[in-house]
DNA sequence: TTGTAGGATGGAATTGATTCCATCTGCCTG
DNA sequence: CAGGCAGATGGAATCAATTCCATCCTACAA
């Protein structure tokens, strides 16, 4: 009969070859306490020879860690958070553990799908942007802890870490008005989700407490919607003076569409964006951003997530990390207080 | 005593609750091949009731995959990798497996840890972004496949899925010489990157054969160095009338420069780059680039990989995919043949 | 009525590492 | 020189699944 093929050398293996027991083996790979240098040369020198590497499934089915995370986001090609994965990346590699990535597209059911996967992984922990419709009853028997990532979980305490989009907004809108711009309109996109709620209510109150009109928000996906829509805000007595766009492909929309119809930023309309973007400083005119510390956001994740896998405490605690409102001229700064314009 | 806490329920706790054996738990499991309905309405039951997940570890232990595979990307914020991230994960997800992802900042060193750390996992395969300085002894006990993203590997035949850099680059080139261009500077950024050296080559061989001057190269790495290193080719004997760009970044910088500098563009330089950019097309004016299937190039590995995996052989194939000349006016296009400028 | 095919089921080995516990060997101390 | 202590080592149980194999039972055909 022919030997039989080994694909891959056990730990067994290295044991005989260098005539020791598994124990001595096991204690060699775990750092050598209690092993003589001559046994740890020769077991070193037979893993060396074999190519062994210790099988981690099987060193987890016996320890508690399987040295894994779960990161689910609603896309890993977003900016934002293959950003944010990056940085958790990173902070996992400093901890000595990999990630496990997963996307959901925001649906719960995919979500749901995901979390159930990494159940059956094991993983010590999870960071996770819950989508708006998250449910808790997943997480029932998953036996680890869960940090949340850009968005509370609904309805639910939970740690999490996330920019803060009503200060942000706040402070956009705090700067249109300081422009001068009297009549804002607020463009968001999917209005389920909690990051555009709070950047909208945030720019709600402030308008109002400057007793400035309130304008219903103006919800768009893509380009020709938003355009179609935009059109009636251009001219005419429901015309605009500027624009606070909560989300990153909007802005780059409204900015498009403001440059093909002729209008000038900022003399005719302000724009304002929330996130920053690559080329936000290269337009013409650059564009005026609330710029979030994204990777800093994912890394406090990280960080309060593996804090709870070593303390074996979790702290519902929300940190919100500060954002900066970036002036870059789009908002008709430095001409001074905005004087009513002509229409 | 107290009782234990058994944090998760393992498979036999199931088969006593249902009063069964654990091979009946595990016939449900899988499928149900073999086992009565009533049986298997009981183990389901217990199954809900105890909140059971099957342990992915054990399983791996003893069938022979993991149902995960590995990735290893330079950078998991490059808009590059973090797209072809999101359609490997998406392939992974249709073949029932989960992504481990790993960064190594195109360190060799870094590769290689991260190389063993995922052989110690018994992924059943990884596409890699492979550094240049890769090292092929690092997979000698792998034993799963290995795929390459956008660079082959050095020195060794591999499945490899890619993007034209060579035709790209002609491509680029071309267009700037049809539109009367002469004097081109190419601007690349880590000379020992196998794309930067592709496209390299395609824009010396293009610019040869249209018997024009070969400038040599101008590799830079970031704004000022760039703007310090390119002032020479503004103005004088030795300005140059085109630039292409080998990778995005530099592109974005040129573009700055030469807005900066007050040069137009086309009519002094014309500037065509290397992967297409959200705002290519909302600048002034707005940018040619070469434009890879960036989603497309990632899919083709991930189901190189897959394909090895199920059929058990690995072809070391590569996959070339074309990429696209994207015009958009700042080559000069539509203004005819270009006649030679005043200076 | 009986032989048997085949579905249903459980027992137990297996997978690879960890770890408790027992044993053994030197060497130091009284 | 004896008692011990500490370091070195191996045996075997353990983790949670899969899976081979044996057994049991029932229904159908001869």
């Amino acid at each position: 009969m022919a030997p039989k093929v080994r694909s891959v050398p056990a730990l067994m293996d290295v044991a005989r070859r260098a005539g020791v027991g598994a124990a001595t083996v096991s204690r060699v790979i775990n750092g050598g306490q209690n092993v003589s240098s001559k046994t740890m040369a020769a077991v070193q020198k037979a893993i060396e020879e074999l190519g062994y590497h210790p099988n981690q499934a099987a060193r987890s089915l016996k320890g508690a860690r399987t040295k894994t995370i779960g990161l689910i986001v609603p896309s890993v090609a977003d900016h934002f958070f293959s950003t944010a994965a990056a940085a958790i990346q990173e902070v996992a590699r400093a901890h000595g553990s990999l990630v496990l990535l997963a996307a959901t597209d925001n649906l719960p059911a995919r979500e749901r799908e995901q979390v159930l996967t990494l159940i059956q992984r094991r993983i010590d922990g999870l960071i996770l942007a819950p989508s708006d419709g998250a449910d808790i009853g997943m997480f029932k028997h998953a036996g680890f802890p869960v940090v949340c990532l850009d968005r509370p979980f609904p309805h639910h305490p939970m740690p999490t870490a996330l920019g803060d989009n009503y200060g942000g907004a706040k402070a956009a809108t705090e700067h249109l008005v300081r422009n001068g711009c009297r009549r804002i309109l607020c463009m968001g996109g999917d209005r389920k989700l909690f990051t555009s709620q709070a950047r909208v209510r945030g720019h709600h109150d402030t308008v109002q407490a400057a007793g400035l009109p309130v304008l219903a928000e103006l919800h768009v996906q893509d380009y020709f919607s938003a355009e179609a829509a935009l059109r009636r805000y251009l001219h005419g007595k429901d015309r605009i003076d500027a624009i606070f766009s909560i989300k990153n492909a909007i802005t780059v929309n409204a900015y498009r569409i403001l440059r093909q119809s002729n209008i000038s930023i900022p003399q005719s309309i302000a724009l304002v964006g929330y996130d920053d973007f690559e080329l936000a400083d290269a337009l013409e005119p650059p564009i005026c951003v609330v710029r979030q510390p994204v990777a800093d956001i994912a890394r406090r994740a990280a960080e309060m997530l593996f804090q709870a896998l070593e303390t074996g405490k979790v702290k519902n605690r929300t940190v919100t990390l500060d954002v900066e409102l970036v002036h870059r001229g789009s908002c008709g700064e430095g001409s001074g207080p905005r004087k009513a314009r002509p229409r």
